[in-house]
DNA sequence: TCAAATCATTGACAAATGTCCTGTGAAGGC
DNA sequence: GCCTTCACAGGACATTTGTCAATGATTTGA
């Protein structure tokens, strides 16, 4: 007997009875998105943060010079959304699109505080997953301050292997901070 | 009457009365360091979160090259530590250091546990901070990504214009990902 | 106070990366 | 099935950045 996703990421982190993980999962709304569909785009009101059950999504901005910068996939029981904007409800500066089909449940910011005050467990749950998210942002962060494009590259590859199946490297390049002409000559190397 | 650092910082996020925030205190050690003063050691385990009070802290690594890179600078009312090492109690792979004598709240990770499940009101502030340190991170990125070295470094003058009279410009550059050269050219055109 | 260490700047050159371009398959829409 | 787009590799050249070396100014410490 299989277990809901979201559920087995949470219970790595804290335990929920069945009711628990009902009254959860009722502040969450399923949505469903098609490839190459924008569910958040630059300028509007960022209403949810996404748990992808199933598919892979994008953030990213385009710079005044039209370039088009990746800050993070989010590959199946990943949580992604413009968390500035989301946060403080703000307009967002980001764009989140999907790069296949995608299932997500979705949860606004209403409810999850509502579900933060009500459920301290799911508080202790937020806290450690963002205090998660920010250890793997350091990371990435050093990776850039000490790594070139060659080594960034290898990290990723060995981070999310299954990534580069699923995206052009186009895509990559993007989330690398270089140009894919760059990359292709990285990748040219290897051989 | 001038209210506790510490205490101001929390009440932008929640209220607490003085017997909760004597509680809270309660749970912090105060401990000064001199200038230079490494306050953790690479391969060390991290103790402790530090709330700067006074002075100036970094966290840095040096690579198997011996170039050093520096994650974060840390002034008055910035927390600073081996954000990993600290959390998942492990050994770190950064260096803390002082570059001012530097007058610290100090919270270990056992007391900031107790401190969020006895008082949920204190999870709801680090849920926060979190959440603001994991935006700002995301920011840096983003920086990373779209902009050049001569962006970066005035994105970092607008953001912490204290910090160039307080630290040396080859560490502004280390912090920026460029050499102290290139970021001594980058000033130089301004002119 | 003087010597040593630190800090910033600059030049010459090398290496890495960006830009612009072409060509070739493969994939996707009608 | 055909046509258009997309994905990727690669070449030629420009620009940015790193590396190494030298210099002078400032700060630090004995």
């Amino acid at each position: 007997m299989s277990q809901h996703p979201l559920r087995i990421q949470i219970e790595e982190i804290v335990t929920l009875s069945d009711a628990e993980f009902d009254r959860v999962l009722a502040h969450f709304q399923e949505k469903t998105f098609k490839k190459h569909q924008i569910v958040l785009h630059q300028g509007d009101y960022a209403s949810f943060d996404f748990f992808v059950v199933k598919g892979l999504m994008r953030v990213s901005r385009v710079d005044p010079d039209g370039k088009e910068h990746i800050l993070q996939f989010g590959m199946e029981n990943w949580w992604i959304t413009d968390a500035e904007a989301f946060h403080r409800q703000t307009k967002s500066t980001l764009t989140v699109d999907c790069l296949e089909d995608t299932k997500t449940l979705s949860l606004t910011l209403e409810n999850k505080e509502k579900l933060s005050k009500e459920m301290p467990k799911m508080q202790t749950f937020f806290l450690k997953k963002t205090t998660n998210g920010y250890i793997a942002l350091q990371k990435r962060i050093l990776c850039f301050l000490s790594s070139n494009a060659n080594d960034r590259y290898h990290n990723l590859l060995s981070l999310y292997p299954g990534l580069m199946q699923r995206v052009p490297k186009a895509m990559i390049a993007s989330y690398l901070g270089v140009t894919r002409e760059t990359l292709s000559r990285l990748t040219k190397v290897e051989s």
